[in-house]
DNA sequence: GCCAACGTTGGC
DNA sequence: GCCAACGTTGGC
């Protein structure tokens, strides 16, 4: 299976590109929309390449890069009553949310925000430039993945 | 904080 | 199966 690519969104208030970098590696829990859902379950690979998406965020965009670094399996934040992803309809016994694991692999050095996506050539096609695309799992060509990574790298990681 | 766009739910 | 109502996402 060749290598695929993806983004993925996440509001800094719960999560970011530094977090990653200083946890190494997390679990991508909470994900409630069932084609999200598919593209973990069904599609994604260890190895994939993740373009990390602040989304409502000063400004959104990608900050940064992740990878794949264990297929899908349960989400088990799911199971735990009280828990604001608990969901009665996804039982240990019948498992309806999917989560993967995403290691660290880069932080931009620059954002690359939506304006900027929106505004670059090659990037027409992407989901995620399109009005109204709220999928916070999206899968990219790697055509977008290396010339988002390219832009982003312009400016030089501080760390 | 506003609100458009979208996905899901549930009555019929 | 249709579709109105509702809740959520996420840019601005």
């Amino acid at each position: 299976m060749p290598r695929r690519y993806w983004l993925m969104k996440c509001e800094p208030s719960a999560y970011t590109i530094d977090d990653l970098a200083r946890d190494g590696h997390t679990c991508w829990e909470g994900v409630r929309n069932y084609q999200a859902r598919n593209f973990m379950r069904d599609d994604m690979q260890v190895g994939d390449g993740v373009l990390f998406y602040a989304s409502n965020a000063d400004p959104s965009g990608v900050t940064g890069v992740a990878e794949v670094v264990k297929v899908g399996y349960p989400d088990h934040f799911a199971w735990k009553k009280g828990h604001k992803y608990f969901d009665a309809r996804s039982p240990k016994s019948e498992p309806v949310w999917v989560m993967v694991d995403i290691g660290f692999v880069e932080r931009l050095g620059e954002t690359v925000s939506l304006a900027t996506l929106k505004a670059m050539s090659g990037l027409g096609s992407m989901m995620v430039t399109r009005k109204g695309s709220r999928l916070s799992v999206q899968p990219v060509t790697k055509k977008e993945f290396d010339i988002v990574v390219r832009r982003g790298r312009r400016t030089p990681s501080p760390s």
